[in-house]
DNA sequence: ACAACTTCTCTACGATGTAGACTTTACACG
DNA sequence: CGTGTAAAGTCTACATCGTAGAGAAGTTGT
C-alpha cells in the first residue's frame, strides 16, 4: 500500500514539481506561521514538501540561512514609496504596514529582530536592507542631509520595532480568552510588589495597538520635523 | 592521578561547593557573555561547573527556564528609583543604564527581547516585571493617570528597546576594524540599488549611541510631557 | 544515443535536551 | 553516636537535530 507517498498538496502551490528557492522559503514561512519557529527543522520542512531534507541544502546553505531567507521573504511584503512627497505621511503608512505585517507573522518577528544582531550590516540579505535604503531616500528627498536622514531613520525605526515588540508581548493566543488569561496571569503577582500593574489589568486587556503606534509616531515625527526647520540642532558631525 | 577532579575554580565563586540557583545562573551568564547563546548547552554548563549536566535540572526546569533565569539576572542589574521627583530625569537615567547594560551583555539582548514574546505577561519571571511596575509608579506619582502612565511606559520602553536593538546591530566585533569591516560589507552592495546607504558608510562607522539615544528620548519625553499639561489629548478610554 | 550536468535521496555521525533509575551526601533525631 | 529520610548529584539511554559524503535519478545539449 505505501500509505505515505505524496501525502497531500500541502501548501497547494505545486506538490511535487521541481523545487525552487521561493517554494522552499514560502513553505518554510507557512510552517513557521502555523507552528512556530521551533517547528521549522530541516526534516520537518522536507516532509512538508514531500522531499528529502537534504535537498533543501541546495536552496539554503544551512538552517541559519534558511531563517534569513524567511525574514527576507517577510520583509518583501512591505511596500515603500520612496518618492512620496509627504514624508511624514509615508512614514506613518510604513509604520502601520510593518505593524500589520508583524501581526500577520508574529512568529517571524523574533527573526526580524534577532538575526541582524549576528550579521554585520553589509552582509545581510539584500531584501533586508531595502527598506533602509528607501527610507533614507525618502528623507533625503524631503530635505534632510544624509547624515540627519540616518539619525531620523534610527529614531523612527527604533521606535517602530520597539512598539511592535511591545504589542506582540501583550497579545495572548485567543483574544476572547485575553482578559481571562491576563487576569489569571496577573493574579499570580504578589499584590505587595506589583500594585500598579495589577490595578491596570483591565487597561492591559484592551490594547489598541494601531492607536498607540499612531500617537508615538506622531510625537516622534513632530519632534524630528523640527530638525528640518531649525538646522542649528547639533548633529555632532 | 585522576587528572580532572576539581579542574579549576572556574568562576572563582566556589569551585566544588554545593550548587545553588544563583551559582548556576551566573555561570550561565558568564558563559553566554563569553561565547554566545549557542554555547549555553546543558552539557557545557555542567562541565563549566564541574558537575553532571543533569544536576542543573534542580535549578531550572528546562533550558528555556534557564534562559529566562539569565535574562532575569541581567535585568536585576538595573537600578530604578521610583521615588525620584523628576520623572524625566529618572527616565533618562534608566535609559542610559539599560543601554550600558545591553552593551555589557550584548549576547543576552536577544533573550531580553525575545523571551517575553513566548510568555504571557503575568507568567514572566518577577524580576522581569519589576522595571515595569517601578516605572508605572514613577509616572503615576508624577501626575499621570494610571492608564496614561501605561501608554507613556509603552512609548518610552518601545523606543528604548528599539534603540538598543539598532545600536547593537551596527556594532561589529572589534571597534578598530569597524570602519574596514563596514566598508567591506557595504562594498558588496550593488551601487545601483543602494546609493544612499553606501554613501553613508563613514557616518555609519562612527556611531555615538549615547548621544543618539539622548536625542530620541528628549523628543519623546517632551512630546509625552504635553499629556500632563493638556489633558484633552484623547486617551481613547 | 551518449555524456555532462544538476537535482534528489540514502546512510551515517556527533551533539543536543531530557526522562528515569541509581548512588551519594547532608542532616535531624533517638 | 548510629541511623533513617530527604535532597543533591550521577549514570545510562533515547529521540531528534543539523549536516557531511556517496550515490541514484533525472534533465539537457549535442
Amino acid at each position: 500500500m505505501s500509505p505515505e507517498e505524496k501525502p497531500a498538496p500541502v501548501t497547494g502551490a505545486g506538490r511535487k514539481k521541481r523545487l525552487s528557492r521561493e517554494l522552499v522559503l514560502s513553505a518554510a514561512l507557512a510552517l513557521v506561521d502555523a507552528e512556530g519557529l521551533d517547528a521549522l527543522t530541516m526534516r520537518r520542512l522536507g516532509q512538508e514538501l514531500g522531499r528529502d531534507p537534504m535537498g533543501l541544502y541546495r536552496y539554503a546553505e544551512n538552517r541559519a540561512a534558511l531563517l534569513d531567507g524567511v525574514s527576507e521573504l517577510v520583509l518583501n511584503e512591505l511596500s515603500i514609496f520612496p518618492d512620496d512627497p509627504d514624508w511624514q505621511a509615508q512614514l506613518r503608512h510604513i509604520a502601520h504596514d510593518l505593524r500589520r505585517l508583524a501581526l500577520r507573522h508574529p512568529n517571524v518577528v523574533p527573526l526580524l529582530v534577532t538575526r541582524p544582531l549576528s550579521t554585520p550590516l553589509g552582509l545581510r540579505p539584500l531584501g533586508t536592507l531595502r527598506p533602509l535604503e528607501q527610507i533614507l531616500s525618502l528623507l533625503i528627498d524631503a530635505g534632510f542631509t544624509p547624515a540627519d536622514a540616518l539619525h531620523v531613520y534610527r529614531a523612527y525605526y527604533g521606535y517602530l520595532y520597539g512598539h511592535i515588540l511591545n504589542e506582540l508581548q501583550e497579545i495572548i493566543a485567543d483574544p476572547d480568552e485575553n482578559e481571562a488569561l491576563l487576569r489569571l496571569g496577573l493574579h499570580r503577582l504578589p499584590a505587595k510588589d506589583f500594585p500598579r500593574l495589577r490595578a491596570l489589568a483591565p487597561v492591559l486587556a484592551d490594547y489598541d495597538g494601531a492607536a498607540e503606534l499612531d500617537q508615538g509616531i506622531n510625537i516622534l515625527l513632530s519632534g524630528l520635523a523640527a530638525r528640518l526647520s531649525s538646522p542649528d540642532a547639533q548633529t555632532s558631525d
